[in-house]
DNA sequence: GCTTGACTTAGAGCACACTCTAACCTCTAC
DNA sequence: GTAGAGGTTAGAGTGTGCTCTAAGTCAAGC
């Protein structure tokens, strides 16, 4: 009942590229993935799951290194060793964490520079005749 | 009173090293800076929050492609002209925010690996006597 | 005058993560 | 049996964003 996928399926599901996908196999980032009798790569689900968890990791901008550790750990302890495992998820946590607190910081001072320019075109449509009462605007903020 | 600033000051003050900061204004992202007598660059502050803001665009990954057109647009038309800016940050507005969903969201599933692995470690502490209830681990989830 | 250290330039080099190429193989349909 | 789609490999190439190098200039202190 186990279906196999092909790589052309396997990139659609994960929405990386068959290149993509053959490369992450070539640096162990994937264990060697089952062939057909014709030599061609068939997936199972379990391979696409680790496969979609790998995405998410990468997706949080944890560099290919440290997966290739993460892989290392789960193949060569795969029923045991839980906590380096999840020492290393835990570090990932607190760095993407503080990625999104940056974004957040930083977003905020794009939405004041939004917010700002609105102002400004509200001005100019009015041709300077009303100025925001209090907006005293340092000529480097344009 | 405008107190201007050496390349190695303006780094240390904005976290850019003084090759980055050469190299944005080799490429635009910087309008030539005032030189002293010498030819040595001299920041003013307004250099410096437009460095400031620059970098915010940066750390919220716009590319510099992006950030370059940002840059001719305030070069060009440095006193109107704020409603193609304005769009600009609001599409890259929307891109933030959507790398910040997505990093949540990702962000949830390593959370739930984490707190996976720690029920793991738990059991094997206690030599599989007590398993979690209604927890049936598919094989993969290591 | 000479050393030291901070600056200048053009251009080369690098790390990362893919992405593509060339040459070859294999299955299916006609 | 041949075309065409899709697979295989090793290895080269690419885009992005820096980062560094080499050779030279300049100002201050000894």
């Amino acid at each position: 009942m186990e279906q196999e996928l092909t790589i052309q399926q396997v990139a659609e599901a994960t929405g990386l590229s068959v290149h993509t996908l053959r490369y992450y196999e070539r640096c162990d980032l994937i264990a060697p993935i089952q062939r057909s009798p014709s030599g061609h790569r068939r997936y199972s689900s379990t391979d696409i799951r680790w496969i979609e968890f790998l995405n998410k990791l990468r997706l949080t901008g944890m560099p290919i290194r440290q997966m290739q550790r993460y892989a290392a750990l789960v193949r060569e302890h795969p029923d045991d060793g839980f906590h380096e495992r999840r020492q290393m998820l835990e570090a990932h946590r607190q760095v993407v964490i503080e990625q999104i607190r940056q974004l957040q910081d930083n977003l905020a001072v794009i939405d004041w520079k939004i917010q700002h320019y609105t102002e400004l075109e509200a001005n100019a449509k009015h041709s300077g005749l009303f100025k925001a009462p209090g907006q005293s605007v340092p000529p480097s903020y344009r």
